[in-house]
DNA sequence: ATTAAAGATTACCACAATGGTATGCTTTAT
DNA sequence: ATAAAGCATACCATTGTGGTAATCTTTAAT
């Protein structure tokens, strides 16, 4: 368990496919049949790339959607965000937590840095990352040794 | 979103006040008091320490529940795994995947990459860590510029 | 100006997972 | 022997996810 959601998952498939052919523009029929998703679920797919401002979409005869940036600009972050509304593992961290449980709260608000840390990693990873076995191995032995390159993990410096 | 359980939560609320007491055995009824947690609920909760090998268990009278381990041994990532089972992100990382999506298999085994880094960092969390926000923070900074102890996020030397 | 291609919006429904609850069984210290 | 306490199973309501349909709006091309 701890999934992201399917529709997550689909975002970065679309996503890919968008990269794959650059500048031009790809219609929501070209996505359906390039990754065999059914129309409807390209269309709340793509809505919400749309909204979040990760892809452009051109109405009308001759429209279509493509990427609003490089794919390294991408994060993988930006896109589960996109789909799941801001991570927050524990529900104490966002809403207005009334629960009965005796100090609960307390504790769970603890949960908000190890929260930090899971949107650190997913802010580190970028579409270029994903799509490119390479990087992606790159990206983790950088992790794991963790010799240099040390400020992987930070994302205030975009 | 990208939520862990209420389970998972309590889990570390109970192991959280059997922490507290130390050697002391506690009852499921004593835990419900303590936390504030119904009864069949507990039951649940301590099935699953127990079985995670979290908690210590004595039965018949004058029976009741004791961590299994020294607080700083108890990884977060062995109590969300209590609950949750294995962390995989997606659904073509552990499952016979047989998905009809163009491609898409092969880009969610990269999310095996995102997944290790993640179960890294819940490793890393004990739950002292959680227990005493000084320790939280102290973990929280240590990540964040990323100085020095890199090695936080190596988890193969336990 | 008309038309048709294409995206946008809204609503609906089925299934699975979660969370909570109840009932009865087994072990064991006193 | 008995009562305290843990164990096991089963059940149900609510929610969220995922998938689908029908309709409206925009706009390039003719």
């Amino acid at each position: 368990m701890l999934r992201i959601s399917k529709l997550t998952d689909y975002g970065i498939v679309v996503l890919d496919q968008l990269a794959q052919v650059g500048a031009v523009k790809l219609s929501a029929d070209d996505v359906a049949q390039r990754t065999g998703l059914a129309m409807p679920t390209v269309r709340k797919v793509m809505k919400s790339l749309v909204d979040a401002g990760l892809v452009l979409a051109q109405r009308g005869a001759k429209g279509g959607y493509r990427l609003a940036k490089a794919p390294h600009q991408v994060r993988v972050l930006d896109v589960v965000e996109a789909f799941e509304g801001p991570v927050s593992l524990t529900e104490c961290s966002t809403e207005t937590h009334r629960c009965d449980i005796t100090a609960h709260c307390s504790l769970s608000s603890s949960w908000g840095g190890i929260n930090q840390l899971l949107m650190k990693v997913l802010a580190r990873v970028t579409l270029d990352d994903v799509r490119t076995p390479a990087l992606q191995d790159q990206l983790y032995r950088d992790l794991v040794p963790l010799s240099s390159r040390i400020q992987l993990l930070n994302i205030d410096d975009e």
